[in-house]
Parts: structure tokens; sequence; C-alpha cells
DNA sequence: ACCGTGGCCTGACAGC
DNA sequence: TGCTGTCAGGCCACGG
């Protein structure tokens, strides 16, 4: 979280304010959110200066803006939000964010683009481009499989390479090189909406449960980003600051306790790889050979 | 090659 | 009140 769906806002926001538009200065507020520049964040800044963003890429839960040309051997500032970044537009002179990290000014003068992350697990880079299913990608990302939302995006062969692994379905879902832009609150309501525990081994599930769970992950996230995204509190906002509304529509994640909106049961909690899994006990039973 | 775990981070919150 | 412990969890490096 942010996942696929508050990545996408994000993407449509950041291109609608930033393209065509030249940088005229960065400033970096913490080294860490600097992420794989050798030659440090002073090099990263110097770099940008007088380089025009063209356009906003997405794969999965990254994100990236290109600068001036897309060719091979091109670069592009690639950005991933983590676990709590935020890419605001902000009026030169608005007081800085707590947790403001880098600041893009522009040479027009107008809405500096501001990378903001409490936790600092987001960061920015510059990247390469590089060849990746058929199109040009920052190198950091082309190991990252196409997403549901992409057009190159083929679900039976996502269900091939699921059955091939060895592990819980939940594990597999989470696996960005398998499938990208889900993470933990779309897997919860993906299987829910699949009928699937989240411990049912990947080897042994037939293709059609395997095609079910994926169509369900595409539409979930689909409808979370048709009502502009999930957000439990500010940190998962669009550009402008702005809250989605698709935690209304969640029915698993977060909802312990409360009853399953299709049976009525109690919704139980997991602990799972360090984290939280919600299900309902009756609609999504434990299997007897759960893999953990 | 595949699979699973630990570390990175800070703020909110519960409990004493 | 102020302290401590727990939780949130995506990604990558690393070990088996």
């Amino acid at each position: 979280m942010p996942e696929l769906p508050e990545v996408e806002v994000v993407r449509r926001g950041v291109h609608q304010h930033v393209a065509g538009r030249t940088v005229a200065e960065v400033e970096v507020l913490h080294p860490r959110s600097v992420r794989r520049h050798l030659a440090g964040s002073v090099d990263f800044a110097a770099q940008l200066v007088g380089r025009t963003f063209t356009g906003v890429g997405r794969r999965g839960k990254y994100l990236w803006l290109d600068l001036d040309e897309v060719v091979p051997g091109g670069d592009a500032v690639l950005a991933h939000l983590g676990m709590s970044g935020q890419i605001l537009v902000q009026p030169p002179g608005t007081p800085d964010e707590k947790h403001l990290r880098v600041r893009f000014r522009f040479a027009d003068e107008g809405p500096e683009l501001r990378f903001v992350d409490q936790r600092t697990f987001g960061g920015l880079a510059l990247a390469e481009l590089t060849g990746s299913f058929g199109v040009l990608v920052p190198e950091p990302v082309a190991h990252i499989a196409l997403d549901p939302l992409d057009s190159g995006y083929d679900p039976d062969r996502v269900v091939a390479a699921l059955r091939r692994r060895r592990t819980g379905i939940k594990r597999a879902l989470l696996d960005q090189t398998l499938v990208s832009g889900i993470g933990n609150i779309y897997a919860d309501e993906a299987l829910w909406r699949a009928r699937l525990h989240w411990a049912r081994p990947t080897a042994t599930l037939p293709r059609a449960a395997a095609g079910d769970l994926l169509s369900a992950a595409t539409e979930v996230m689909t409808e979370a980003l048709g009502e502009g995204g999930t957000s439990f509190d500010a940190l998962y906002v669009n550009v402008n600051g702005e809250s989605g509304y698709f935690d209304r529509s969640l029915n698993v994640y977060g909802k312990e306790g409360q009853p399953c909106q299709r049976c009525g049961a109690p919704i139980r909690r997991d602990a799972f790889m360090n984290r939280s899994s919600f299900s309902c006990p009756a609609c999504q039973p434990r299997p007897r050979n759960a893999h953990f």
C-alpha cells in the first residue's frame, strides 16, 4: 500500500501537472530518498536541471517520469512510494511538509512537484531505459511482471506461471515478478471474492480457480481506481492531497470481527509474513494441505 | 532456479 | 505523564 490503483491515481495527476514542463532546480532534503545513485544526491539533482518531463509511465507499483525523448539508452526519474510516499503538486511558497524529501522547481515558476515520505521506504532514482515485455522501462523495473491493467497483460500466462510455483497462493499473488501491482489489501479482497484461503497451495489450484482469482484481482483494483483508490488516513492521497473512497467498499481487509458481507460469519485475522491476512472462516475455509 | 526470512523506517496507539 | 512494545508492509539482499 499504496498499491496499483493508488499509484495509478498518482500517475494521472503527475502527468496532468508536469508533462511538458522543464526542471529548473531539484532539492534533495533526505539522502535516503534518492536511490541507486552512486554519484550521490547532488549529482542526481544536477543531472535533471534543464530537462523536460514528457510523460509518466507505470508498471505495478512503480511509476516514472520520462525525460525528453523516450529512446533506448535514454533515462527517466523512477519513483516508488513504498509504504508512505506521496507525490504532491504545490504552489511555490506553500509551507514545507514535515516529511518533504525531494522538491522539483520548474522553469515556468509554476507549481512544484514534491516527494513526501514519512517512513522513507520509498524513493526516487535516475534510471536508464531498457527493454522489458516489448516496451522501454527504467532498468530497475525490467524484472517486474506486467500488471492487470497493462495492455499486454495475459492472464493465461500468469495462471500457468502461478501453478508452476510451490508455495501458498497469497505469497504468489504478492510476488511482483509473477503479476505486479497487488499488495496486502487487494490480495485479501481478491481471495475473498474468489472464496480461496490465503494458504491454499498454488500447485494444486485448478486452472479455473486460478483464473477466477486473477479476474477478481483485476476487478477489485479496477473498481478501486474508479473510486480514486483506497485511503485509511492522510497517507494515501492523490497529487492534490485528496483521499480516495474505496475503503468504504472493502469486504475483509481491516474488518476483523465484523460480519462477512456474504454469510455473516465474523472475519478472522491471521498473522502471515509479518503482516495480517483477513478472511472469512466460512467462505474461505483453511485447506488441509495449507502452505504457510 | 526457486523459496522464505530479516532489515529498512517513523508515527500512532495500547498498556502499565 | 512518560516509557516500552507492537503494528503498519513493499522491496531487496541474502541464505538454504
